[in-house]
DNA sequence: ACTATTAATCGTAATATTGCAATGAACTAA
DNA sequence: TTAGTTCATTGCAATATTACGATTAATAGT
């Protein structure tokens, strides 16, 4: 199959995921935190940055560009990306929240 | 290729894409909320909560073992699953730094 | 206009993931 | 022993992901 049922789970759990997959590839991970550690924004440094390929990167900063995690911006021939801060910090709350489920509640059963 | 080239990244930025990687299906959410939820461990509960088949969600919960985040109790004839609480506490602290990168340091360049 | 540079897109091959029916293994109860 | 229960495993089909060569689009410099 492949696909994922996602009819059968709540907006929650689906947005969580979605978050997750993205992040959920070292390339995607290298690709922010470099733009973190970066003053400056950066475009196509990352393709020297990172050791993949152009067409590769393009296709990573797409998908981290349509969850709204970084923006673009075109600067003569190059395209300068940063972190979308707001988008940033709501995910952020989304997984945090996630990540920090009470733990206290039970003994341990197992 | 559907191969992530692991070995051109760190170990670090590895082990959070495997993290992210296993949170990256709703189906895996649902199962760590349930079992967040649930005060008493649960077996094959999870195959009527979750809508999926057996064989499936045996499958999640496989992946989920496997990167140590829950651990698997027999009981007779059925299976006790629960948080492996010391791991989930270490995953934590590895995401939510990766999360927390600042970003207070560089203007908006975009 | 011509060339160089940069990055997106297309096309495609290789591999991974998801889901389930069928089966198997382990235990329980009678 | 036999039958029933629960869960893991196997095998397979459908789909998704990853990577990159080739190409295209847009801009800049001459």
């Amino acid at each position: 199959m492949g696909l994922a049922k996602t009819e059968m789970f709540t907006d929650l759990q689906n947005e969580i995921a979605l978050f997750a997959k993205v992040f959920g590839h070292p390339a995607r991970v290298a690709i922010l935190q470099h733009l973190f550690k970066i003053n400056s924004c950066v475009c196509g440094d990352l393709v020297n940055e990172i050791g993949l390929a152009q067409p590769t990167i393009s296709q990573h900063l797409k998908e981290l560009k349509h969850l709204g995690l970084i923006k673009g911006n075109v600067e003569g021939t190059s395209v300068c990306y940063c972190i979308h801060k707001e988008n940033w910090t709501a995910m952020k709350e989304v997984m945090t929240q996630f990540l920090n489920q009470d733990l206290t509640q039970n003994p341990d059963c197992c």
